[in-house]
DNA sequence: CGTGGCATGTAAACGGTTACATGATTTA
DNA sequence: TAAATCATGTAACCGTTTACATGCCACG
């Protein structure tokens, strides 16, 4: 490939509206924002990526319009930036590596101590939780703030696919902290009636 | 971290039942079937993965037990391979960087050209439909082959958030297949009545 | 005036994939 | 015996993160 995907990340976020100009640092912020769910970028990928894009002609920088303080730098897509980000989104997309390390640590569960598996998948439910409200967060300022940017129906998709997988997950969390409850508690005693009360637990 | 989490996924496959041995080959295979959802790792991970966990003491190399051909070398794990792999196990579970790239191109859908993200939906479901079969596969060969092994109901909890996941995209799917013909019609003509076929779309 | 956040950048290290090389074993 | 597949390994490369360095600006 030619540009890496972090390349193509920047000219798709400065593509969202005609003449949006923004820089290094606005752009990681808009990243970590509005993609949250499903990308990131470090600065260390962003600034450099960033140079090669403009040394490449794909952005361009912007000159300091008035005064003579000028801190922060900020870039815009050129048009053959714009056929660059089209070409490579026609093309198909890429299979992430799959790499879940809750599901791994959940699948060896049962190698673990009492209890880590049950405390995994709280820790699970507790970060879709806060996934969930984030993603809700961005329905409402969409609904707000209703913007006449043609590209928005793609982004309520996207942000509606973000919320289905959060909600099948958290689904699939709430009926197997019941299930794992009851596994555990027959793992720590195994030779006892299952009478005993849970907090009696001596583990 | 002291070690890769290949080194933690190769110690895991070890334990899963008790005198078990396996090569290098052996462990690709078993992660590619069985963690195909959620993990993945390359020989070049593997086999130097397998040299340090050795010399390590975490893992031991089964001697030929008996003629003088021995063709791949087997691995089983140690008490202190255990003990390693409890410990991680029980560390919180790191969250995988977020990075979806048809969550990205579907973001971007407004810039590609007309019919792009639809197919890249239609291809998304391609995939899901297919990991979705592969899932009911390990689901109904569990049920053939009832196994005592204690660990069996974190696998199959492991399994029923891999096809909760898959099911609810695979929904998403079929909904966003809808809405996305009628958004790229409209699109398409967008100064005409909407009464044209879609098939004499000019694109 | 000092502190904390804004903003940009770089070097080194790391985890991981890819491509390649090699030989042994099985099957046709 | 030829082809396919099993099996092991390594070197180079790549994208990415991390840690660090730096200076500016706003605010108390």
């Amino acid at each position: 490939m030619q540009h890496s995907r972090t390349a193509y990340v920047i000219l798709g976020m400065l593509s969202l509206s005609p003449g949006l100009t923004a820089s290094g640092y606005e752009i990681h912020k808009a990243i970590e924002d509005n993609f949250g769910s499903f990308w990131g970028e470090s600065y260390g990928q962003i600034y450099p990526t960033l140079k090669r894009l403009l040394s490449e002609g794909l952005i361009e920088a912007k000159k300091p319009d008035s005064g003579p303080r000028r801190k922060r730098q900020e870039y815009s897509l050129t048009e053959s930036g714009r056929v660059c980000l089209r070409e490579w989104l026609a093309l198909p997309f890429q299979n992430d590596p799959p790499r879940n390390e809750f599901m791994l640590k959940l699948f060896f569960g049962g190698e673990a101590a009492p209890g880590v598996a049950l405390a995994h998948v709280r820790e699970l439910q507790r970060r879709n939780q806060h996934m969930m409200a984030t993603l809700e967060g961005i329905e409402q300022a969409s609904r707000r703030y209703p913007t006449e940017n043609p590209n928005k129906p793609y982004w309520m998709l996207t942000l509606s696919l973000g919320m289905a997988l959060t909600r099948a997950a958290l689904e699939w969390g709430e009926s197997t902290l019941a299930q794992l409850s009851a596994i555990e508690a027959a793992e720590a005693q195994p030779r006892q009636a299952a009478d005993t009360p849970p907090e009696a637990n001596p583990a």
